[in-house]
DNA sequence: TCACAATGAACAA
DNA sequence: TGTTCCTTGTGAC
């Protein structure tokens, strides 16, 4: 899936487009079609994400929910061209968000009197109103909740930097990290320990602390972990901000630009098995664990295996 | 045409 | 620990 930060960039695009206005909303596909019914026709307020998790409140106590999963993904598309509210153009597809998708972009066959769009494939849930539509395809929770149900998910959802702030989450990141025996490689992909963080971002900040993923999180200090957090909380707003998950810290500028442009240079370890590290020189190792692929260096990530 | 992988998590046993 | 679900794009045949 899309990590943390995609999530919380959704949150804020979705926000931007439709937040105060009624909308339009409907299963294309027919596997959300009462869920679409709840919200057809209603005005969403506001739109936030914890963790991985969306939520959209819609009047009348309607919390919209949704998971991306591993593949889930939302297409946004404008009838202006622009993120704005009015403009001139044609209609675009504005942004993908989610799981990567290639071959998206602007679609030059679209025509102004086209929008909006025919949904393509597998829409679960399209929003739109004049200005705007949203397609949401592959998620792996999408749901209308009351707020109680919205705020019992939330509060087993371990802390958010971006809602509970970088000092009270830290608090928080450290006694839930201190209080388990699992290893800082699975620790930090459970959601009830820490929100947002990902198969990505867990390689690469095990490795940005040299830290071996089999070392039990309670072993480790509380510097340490405060250090993984801050770490955790920085690298988080560099993903809200520009939408790529950069997570090396050792390169030149030249270098940033290139690692930007190209997925297969922006990692230390994550997708690089059998490659040699970036530091040392050894060979990238691959774990299947827990069902994911975990990356690290046998060598810098001392102990590890 | 088909197998398979992908930034995830719930559930059963 | 293994299975299942969600969807799409790629690469091997």
């Amino acid at each position: 899936m899309p990590e943390g930060h995609s999530v919380h960039r959704i949150a804020n695009l979705l926000g931007h487009m439709f937040a105060g206005h009624v909308l339009d909303a409907s299963s294309p596909q027919g596997r959300f079609t009462d869920g679409a019914k709840l919200l057809n026709q209603t005005m969403l307020h506001r739109t936030y994400a914890r963790g991985k998790h969306l939520f959209a409140v819609f009047d009348g106590d309607r919390i919209l929910r949704v998971h991306l999963g591993i593949y889930g993904a939302w297409d946004v598309a404008s009838a202006t061209g622009t993120t704005q509210r009015a403009g001139a153009a044609g209609p675009q597809v504005v942004t993908s968000l989610g799981a990567p998708r290639k071959k998206r972009g602007t679609n030059p066959d679209l025509a102004q009197e086209n929008f909006p769009p025919e949904p393509v494939g597998q829409v679960r849930l399209r929003l739109l109103d004049e200005f705007f539509v949203a397609d949401l395809r592959g998620p792996t929770a999408c749901e209308v909740l009351n707020p109680d149900e919205a705020e019992a998910i939330e509060n087993r959802l371990g802390p958010d930097p971006l809602v509970d702030g970088v000092d009270a989450g830290r608090q928080e990141f450290v006694r839930r990290m201190s209080a388990t025996s699992t290893p800082v490689g699975l620790a930090l992909m459970n959601q009830n320990v820490v929100s947002g963080i990902g198969n990505v971002y867990r390689a690469e900040i095990l490795f940005r602390h040299r830290l071996d993923p089999f070392v039990p999180s309670r072993s480790l200090t509380d510097d340490t972990l405060e250090a993984l957090w801050d770490d955790w909380c920085a690298l988080l707003a560099e993903g809200v901000k520009t939408g790529v998950m950069m997570t090396r810290n050792d390169l030149d500028e030249e270098g940033r630009q290139l690692a930007f442009s190209k997925t297969a240079h922006r990692y230390f370890v994550y997708g690089r098995a059998g490659e040699p590290c970036r530091v040392c020189g050894r060979r990238v190792e691959l774990v299947v664990a827990a069902a994911r692929k975990l990356y690290f260096c046998p060598s810098c990530q001392q102990g590890a295996v």
